[in-house]
DNA sequence: TATAAGCGCAACCATTCGGTTTATCAAAAT
DNA sequence: ATTTTGATAAACCGAATGGTTGCGCTTATA
């Protein structure tokens, strides 16, 4: 079952899951602290996230520690591109404009 | 039902239509066209881009011409903000790592 | 005016999702 | 050696998802 990004960060949980291990490892059972589901819950949400690779686990003993792989995050932010590319245009487009109202007066 | 950017994105064929449509407006038969589905179902993905704007109805007689709502795709590039910041940080830090050896060579 | 074209809604269906509970297994602690 | 703890797997369940077909409405065209 190939996972995708998009989908990871489609669900708000994996988006809070994300923001909180982005600031300091975790293992699941400090994760489940910070949400009203159980352990195996955010273990499920865990195999996504590692799967598609948004996330790389750090075994110590019994432990598991999640850390995230934020290389894996760039990705969004290079489909962004195409649309970033568009909204810059137009910012740009709008300058123009400005300055050619301000040479008119 | 409130709609999310980032589940309605989380669907290939909506980010596949998001960049169709990016280029130019178009109605969702001529999207329809695009794709091995049926209207109905393009149809149905135009509802889902509608309700979280971030595609915007233009009615000309029978024809619905959709464009893009580029604004609300910063809000995904806002979102990505916390993780850039982890990402260039770390940039930063490779970067200082060299000046360090350079320095002591 | 009759007909065709463009679009969206409703009902339906199979599959996926996101959670639960229960069970299993390995590592630590007593 | 036994018990506790941390983590995952499996089975299950209701709700949401992503597609279909069929229908009806409005606008354009013959």
């Amino acid at each position: 079952m190939r996972r995708d990004i998009f989908q990871a960060i489609a669900d708000p949980t994996r988006r809070a899951i994300l923001a909180l291990i982005a600031l300091q490892a975790m293992t699941p059972s400090a994760i489940a602290d910070h949400f009203d589901m159980t352990r195996q819950a955010i273990s499920k949400h865990m195999r996504i996230l590692t799967e598609c690779e948004l996330v790389k686990q750090d075994f110590q003993g019994r432990e598991t520690y999640y850390q995230i792989e934020i290389d894996k995050m760039k990705e969004i932010d290079k489909w962004l591109e195409q649309f970033r590319k568009i909204w810059e245009n137009r910012f740009q487009q709008l300058d123009q404009l400005l300055l050619t109202i301000q040479k008119e007066k």
